[in-house]
Formats: structure tokens, C-alpha cells, sequence
DNA sequence: CTTGTTCTGGAATGATCATTCCAATAGCCT
DNA sequence: AGGCTATTGGAATGATCATTCCAGAACAAG
């Protein structure tokens, strides 16, 4: 055994994923990660095999993170519109808890700039997009079940349309600070399902 | 006079477009542009003061070649929810058009990657989100006077939600071959937006 | 304290980048 | 043809970047 590792690998990640989500993969430099990690050069080229590897453990740890809180609830179990009423308002709410223009999604973020040829990075974007759908459609099947208005094939499309639509909302939500905007979006959203699937009002 | 300009200047910026547009801003080197556009260095920096304002100009340009040609119908005067539908069927023309991931859309892709600092971008990015607001607000007003079931506010509301979800649809068709998937998705969108407006089908 | 291991800080490397500069060149007008 | 101007190709500059390397500091165990 050695000296302890300052900070622990978690808080690295955390780091780095931090800077990667608020500038963007290329915009964010080695130095800036000593710097912000707190971890010396030859630490992180030894921890990661180098900066690509490092980012695809942030996206990982995103997932975790980010991802999980706010959207465990509709992956959870007997999950209806109710609780994609709550993963909105968490957006909302981390939306509004700091000033200045939101950092959006990172996953969105990323797909912005990447490349065909970036294939780790896009099998990671790809599977995040299918996790989101998946918890989407298992909730909106939950909620079909009160009235059974849609069969199945409806449901998945209203799924893919709610992710679709879902991506939007992180896209304005950088470099937008207009939270009004963005709440009415997510009324008219959750009216719109609650419509088709046949519930007249959503508890949240 | 001198020697007539090799590619005009609309031609030189529409390379640098193409480049800027699959690549992204930070991915194309001023080499890369003498490469593409065939025109040299001394005079690319005789014609824009630099690389940002290269860029700056395509925006504009993207405004005009790209998103008129697209989004006007739904700006004329008389237009409505089928005018709506046309642009989308366009959107999924030029989507089916080319093989590999599609580009999607210039301006989203920069929302993505520009930082709070790079104000004459960002002032391009919102004017573009300003002109689709204002194109689908209009729509709406129109195709609700048919049924007069909406008030104006609640038009706005369906309009921001519309541009929002549409932003969704953009950064979906980047790094996704799913045809099928975004043509479901135009369809729910069209049906969603003529149950809240009273009408009962779209003709397109 | 000594030894062995891990981590550090920074220098070195080689690549790429935006931008500037300029001598050579290519077309235009008289 | 000769002179004028716009354009060219490429070299030079200075900055930044990812990555490698290493000599020594910090620490744990004996």
C-alpha cells in the first residue's frame, strides 16, 4: 500500500464530469483536469488509459450520478404518468436551482459533437437513449392499464415521441434561462399523455 | 476589377457551411476550409476577419439556404397545421435522402457546444429560435380559427412546446438511422397538435 | 531509520491550430 | 506589352494540446 489517493476515484470522475458537462468533451484540456481533479498528470494517465477513457468513465458515472436519481422513479416498478410528472419537475428543479444558463444533458450535449467513427462514445449515447425509452413505455404501459385506450404498438410510439420531445426540452435548456418557458413545455406534455392515454389529471 | 473570385462568395461560404454542419465549429481547421472551399488562406482572412466570423456568416447563410426553403411555407401568410405537416415531411425527405447518420441541425449542434461567453453566436442561436416560435405561432393562430377552441396564451404554449419537441427531433436524427422512428414521431406530433386545435385531420 | 511503492510536479515531445506575412503569380485594363 | 491589383501557396509564428517521461517527494511497512 501507498500514500492514499487524495481524492477518492469517484470524486475524480465526478470531477472531470463536472468540467466535460459544462464546456464539452473538447473544450476541456488535461491541464484543466490536474487542475480540477486535483490529481497530477501522471496519476490520471495511469489511472486512464488516456482522456477519451476518462470521458467514457464520466458518461458511465453520469449514468449513475445524474441519470438514476432523477429517473429511477419511472423505471421503478408499477410507475405511471405520476411519476414522469416528478422526473419533470426534478429537471425543473435543478434547472432552477443555479443561476446562469443550464448545462443541459451531457448525453445530448455529446451527440452534438461526436463523430460516426467515435464508437465507444456512440454505443454509450445509444444505450442511454434505449434506457430512457425503455422506463418511458413501461410507464406509460402502466398507465394505458386504467383505461386501455392504446395497444401496445400506440404505446411504444407515444414512448419514442415522449423521448423525442424529451431531448428538446435538455437542448433549450442550455443557454436558455426562461424557466417559465420550460415548465409551461413540461404542463403541455404532461396534458398531451394524460390526454391520449385517457387520464384527466396527473397527481404528481 | 481583378481576377474574378474562383468560387463566389456564396459558394465559399456554402462549403464552409457543409464542413461546419457535419463537423461541428471546433472539428474544422482553416485548413480544412482552403482545402474545401478552394479558396486560400490570405484570402479567406482578406474576406472574414477570422475563423469565428467565417462562421458567423454561415449561420446567416444556413438561415437562408436551409431553413427558409424548409420552415416558409409555415411562415406565409394563411398557413396552418398543414403547412405544419409539410415541414416535417421535408425534415424526413431530406433525413431518408442521404445514407449514415444524418447532420441534423446546424443551429442545435451549436447550442450544444457554445459557451456563455460567445454572445454574437449565441444571439444568432436565439433569433433562430425566435423565427420558428414566431412561424408556429402563427400557424396555430390560424388553423384555431377554425374551431376557436384555444386561447392566445394557450397558442403560445403549444407553439414553445411544438419548437422545443421539434428541438428534440433535430437532435435525434443526428447519430440515428431510425427512419421509421422519426416519421412515428412526426405523426404523433401532427395528431397530438390537431386534437388540442379541433382538427379532426390533417391534410397535407 | 530504511526500503519499497506510489504519487507528484513539471519538463520534454510532437502534433495541430489560428493567424500573419510575403514573394510569386494570374488575370484585367489601357 | 506593361502596369495594376487581387489572389495564391506556403513559410513563419506563437499558442495550445495530448501524451510521455522522470527525478524526487510523500508515505507505509519492516
Amino acid at each position: 500500500m501507498a500514500r492514499a489517493k487524495s481524492p477518492s476515484r469517484h470524486a475524480l470522475v465526478d470531477s472531470a464530469l463536472k468540467l466535460f458537462w459544462k464546456r464539452g468533451y473538447h473544450r476541456v484540456s488535461m491541464d484543466d483536469l490536474v487542475r480540477e481533479t486535483g490529481v497530477s498528470r501522471g496519476s490520471l494517465y495511469s489511472d486512464f488509459a488516456g482522456k477519451e477513457a476518462l470521458f467514457h468513465a464520466c458518461l458511465d458515472r453520469y449514468q449513475e450520478t445524474v441519470v438514476t436519481p432523477a429517473f429511477g422513479g419511472v423505471e421503478a416498478k408499477g410507475a405511471g404518468l405520476a411519476e414522469v410528472g416528478q422526473y419533470l419537475d426534478k429537471l425543473l428543479a435543478r434547472n432552477a436551482a443555479h443561476p446562469g444558463p443550464d448545462v443541459g444533458c451531457l448525453v445530448l450535449n455529446t451527440l452534438a459533437q461526436v463523430t460516426p467513427e467515435e464508437t465507444e462514445t456512440l454505443a454509450r449515447l445509444k444505450a442511454h437513449g434505449r434506457r430512457l425509452q425503455k422506463g418511458l413505455y413501461q410507464a406509460l404501459w402502466q398507465e394505458n392499464q386504467k383505461h386501455q385506450k392504446l395497444d401496445e404498438a400506440e404505446i411504444e410510439a407515444l414512448a419514442r415521441f415522449t423521448l423525442i420531445s424529451l431531448q428538446g426540452l435538455w437542448a433549450q435548456s442550455r443557454g436558455s434561462r426562461d424557466i417559465e418557458a420550460l415548465r409551461q413545455y413540461c404542463e403541455t406534455l404532461l396534458e398531451l399523455l394524460a390526454n391520449r392515454l385517457g387520464t384527466d389529471e396527473v397527481t404528481t
